[in-house]
Parts: structure tokens; C-alpha cells; sequence
DNA sequence: GTATGATTAAAACGTTCGTTTGAATTATCC
DNA sequence: GGATAATTCAAACGAACGTTTTAATCATAC
């Protein structure tokens, strides 16, 4: 399970992180969680920041690798441009899978939402760069797969299924103590399948109209995905 | 703007905690901002989780309350059985709306969320005792508008709707810098029509078929979390 | 004006935080 | 096997935390 002193605290923090958020828990916490000493973190990581980079990017850096080759095959399954339920998946299930397999991996989704929820200016930087690439490329599959979509809008619903998705990850099982058990979220090929079910239907609506503003007038050719630093 | 004491500390708090995260704000940066003395604090409200409390009931009291009678016109106006969008427009707007009139009120909508991803087990059961009529109301009438949707299945499309809505609130200004302005998170009627829109879609659509399509055999390689190496 | 209760002010409390230090220990190589 | 680097350890650092204490100020009724 702990191989070295660099992942036992990994694990730890990953751990704690999930439970309890990442500015309420203490190095000290995660060394006695860890069963190594104080020191350590900051031979092997330099200050308590960079062991939260590092707890971060040790798992995400993966999920959108395997995001990124999801796409890739789709686009080449599908001549370029995949149907939004297939990309919806791609974007989807590789965050999910990691829940399946390990109460490590379940922890771990929680520790994402957390620094998606919890990430302040410092940690900023760090996610446009390890997110940008992926934003770029499934808006793309996204507005192959809806072309009638202003971009605006396109936009917004990416942003929408984020959001279930973040939720999902991060708080379900709040669902299943409302649901009094009914819901499962450990069911994570069924859960997927439901965010993909639900999320799918919202991207392919037509768009409601703006009684006082008009959308189209967003060209949608004007919008760069590009992330600024 | 500042009455008293009192309310500096809770308009200074809601600040800051919207800025940085609850846990990550200390009591003497917001006796800072609200000028006032650090035993200010301990002596109208007790504690620092007393403060929290008291900045989350605030807002919250007056947004469910709007949301209930919202529903209560609804269903006097639908004969009991409104539609989901009306359903869901009359969930979603009430907290929106507290971001439309004032930039404090755009402050706490992130604090909201704040809360809702960083409450921990302390503020647990302040939020079932706020939360619980809302959910039962509103999953009753979900339910009415959605009859054909089995239980569970409608359960977690308002857990997936929460996650839009919780999204919007925290994060959307992440979206305003993706897209390079062009999505305004400042448009509030914009965004709940958008909202709406998405998530009736997502609530009206057939249930997914469950069936494991080839899809579940796919093996998404490289992001194995488990005992690796 | 004085007494009384509510509020504010300044200072210190003990604790915990992230970080650093320097010696002890372990692994690595010639 | 001894030299050398890598790693671990116990201890302490200063700073910041939430909280408490004690005195000063303010408002208001007598």
C-alpha cells in the first residue's frame, strides 16, 4: 500500500483532504495520519502548497490524459465528429472510473471537487494548465456535435455539466441519505449513464428565448477558449 | 450600508468568505474589513462558527422562504400539478435573484456555495434544518410533474440540478474568463432562463437504458488508482 | 450628576500552524 | 569497510489562530 515515505503522505492528504477540505486539515493531521515525520513534507515536497499541487496533479494529469484519448478515439470512430452523448462520456467517465475501482479513487474525486470549490488564486495557474487543453478540445467536439448552438450557449451548458459533474463527485452521498438509500452512488456506471442521460438532453434542447436580450448576436466564431493567464 | 456593529461583522464575513473560502478567512482579517474590534466578534455571536451560522442563516432563511411560496402560487395557479419548468424556475430564481440587486448579494452566492461544498460535519444539521422543506416540497412536486420517472431517477436529476445551480453560483466567473466575456454571469434573468432550459431538458428526457453497451467493456488505460507498482 | 447595563477597546491567553534547524540514521557507491 | 549522499528524526522557531480577560467608553434612566 505505502511504498515510500513521497506516497504515504500523498495518500494522507489525499485522504484528509477529501474528508475535511484542504485548508481545515494540518500537515500535522496528515504526518499522523501518514506515520512519518513532520519534516518529511517539506524535504519531499518544500512547503505545505506544493504537497497540495502535488496531491492534485498526481490524479488529474492522468484522468485527462484518458479524457484527451477518449476523444481521440471518438473523433477518429466517428469521421471527426462524435454525437454529444459519446463526447459527454468521454468527458465524463475517466473522472468516474477513478471512484469505481478503490475507496482511494472515492476519496480522491472528493479531493478534486474540493480543489475545483476550494482552489483560490494560488492554485489558479495550475488548473488552467492542467485543464486548458481539455477545454479546448471538447468545446470543439461539443460544437461539432451541436452546430446549432450559439457558442455563448454551448458554452454555458459545458459549464452546467461541469457543475453535475462536480456535484456528483462531491456530494452524493448527501443524495443517498435523502434518497434513505435508493440513490447509490457507488454505482458509478450507472451514475454515469444518468449524468450522460440528463446532461445530453440539456445540450441538445433548442435554446430558450431571451425575451430581452438577444443570444445570436454573439458570433460564434468570436469566442476563444483560450485560457488567460 | 453599516448600521451596527453586528451587521458590519456579517457583511464583512460574507466578503470574505465568498473571497477566499470559510476556513481559509480568520476572524481578525474580517474584523479588518469591518473595522471593528476583534472581541466585537465574540461578543455578539460567541464563536467563529457561530459567525459562519449566523452569515449562511441570513441569506438562506429568506431565499427558501421565497422559494415555498413561490411553489405555493404555483400550485394554486397550476392546479397542483405545475409544469417542471415553472417547477424548476421557481427553485432556481429566488437564489439567483439575491445576485441580481446589489454586489453584496453577488458575494453571498458564492459564500452560499462555499458552504455547501466546505460544510463539514459541524454545519451539518444546520443545513438539513434548512434544507429539509425545500427538498420535500420541491421533490413533491417534481414528482407530480414528472410522473412517468421512477423514484430514484428523480432524485438524482435534482441532486444534478442542485450541482447546476451550486456550479453557477461559485464558479461561473470562471466561465466569463474562459470564454473571453462572452458568457455574463452578471445577466441573472440570462442565466436562470439558461438554467432552466438545461435542466427541464435533462428532467423531461426519457430514463437511460442501463444496458451495458460495448461501452462498458472499453478499458480506459492509464488511470488505474489502485496498488500500481 | 450618578448609577447601571450595553458595547467597545486593548492586551494577553494558550494553542496550533507552517517552517526550519542540526543531528541521527539509512542507503549507495568506490 | 569507510566515505558520501539521501533520508529521517526530535526539537524548536516565529507567526497567526480563536478565545478570554479586564478596563474603558457609551447610552440611558433615575
Amino acid at each position: 500500500m505505502a511504498t515510500g515515505t513521497k506516497e504515504q503522505i500523498l495518500d494522507a492528504a489525499e485522504r484528509m483532504f477529501a474528508e475535511n477540505g484542504i485548508h481545515a486539515v494540518s500537515l500535522r493531521t496528515i504526518i499522523a495520519e501518514a506515520d512519518v515525520n513532520l519534516a518529511a513534507v517539506h524535504y519531499h515536497f518544500g512547503s505545505k502548497d506544493a504537497l497540495v499541487e502535488a496531491v492534485f496533479e498526481r490524479r488529474v494529469g492522468p484522468v485527462n490524459e484518458a479524457r484527451l484519448a477518449w476523444l481521440d478515439r471518438l473523433e477518429a470512430e466517428w469521421d471527426g465528429a462524435p454525437p454529444v452523448e459519446e463526447v459527454l462520456r468521454a468527458f465524463v467517465t475517466p473522472a468516474i472510473q477513478l471512484a469505481m475501482d478503490s475507496e482511494r479513487g472515492r476519496t480522491f474525486m472528493k479531493t478534486c471537487g474540493r480543489f475545483y470549490t476550494e482552489a483560490g488564486d494560488h492554485l489558479q495557474p495550475i488548473f488552467d494548465r492542467l485543464f486548458r487543453k481539455i477545454i479546448e478540445r471538447y468545446v470543439a467536439a461539443f460544437r461539432k456535435a451541436c452546430p446549432d448552438l450559439p457558442a455563448a450557449e454551448l458554452l454555458w451548458r459545458f459549464h452546467f455539466t461541469v457543475g453535475v459533474m462536480v456535484h456528483t463527485l462531491l456530494d452524493s452521498e448527501k443524495l443517498r441519505r435523502i434518497s434513505g438509500g435508493a440513490c447509490d452512488p457507488s454505482d458509478v456506471e450507472a451514475v454515469v449513464e444518468r449524468m450522460v442521460n440528463f446532461a445530453a438532453a440539456g445540450m441538445k434542447t433548442s435554446p430558450a428565448t431571451l425575451k430581452h436580450k438577444e443570444q445570436a448576436a454573439v458570433e460564434p466564431e468570436g469566442i476563444e477558449v483560450g485560457v488567460s493567464a
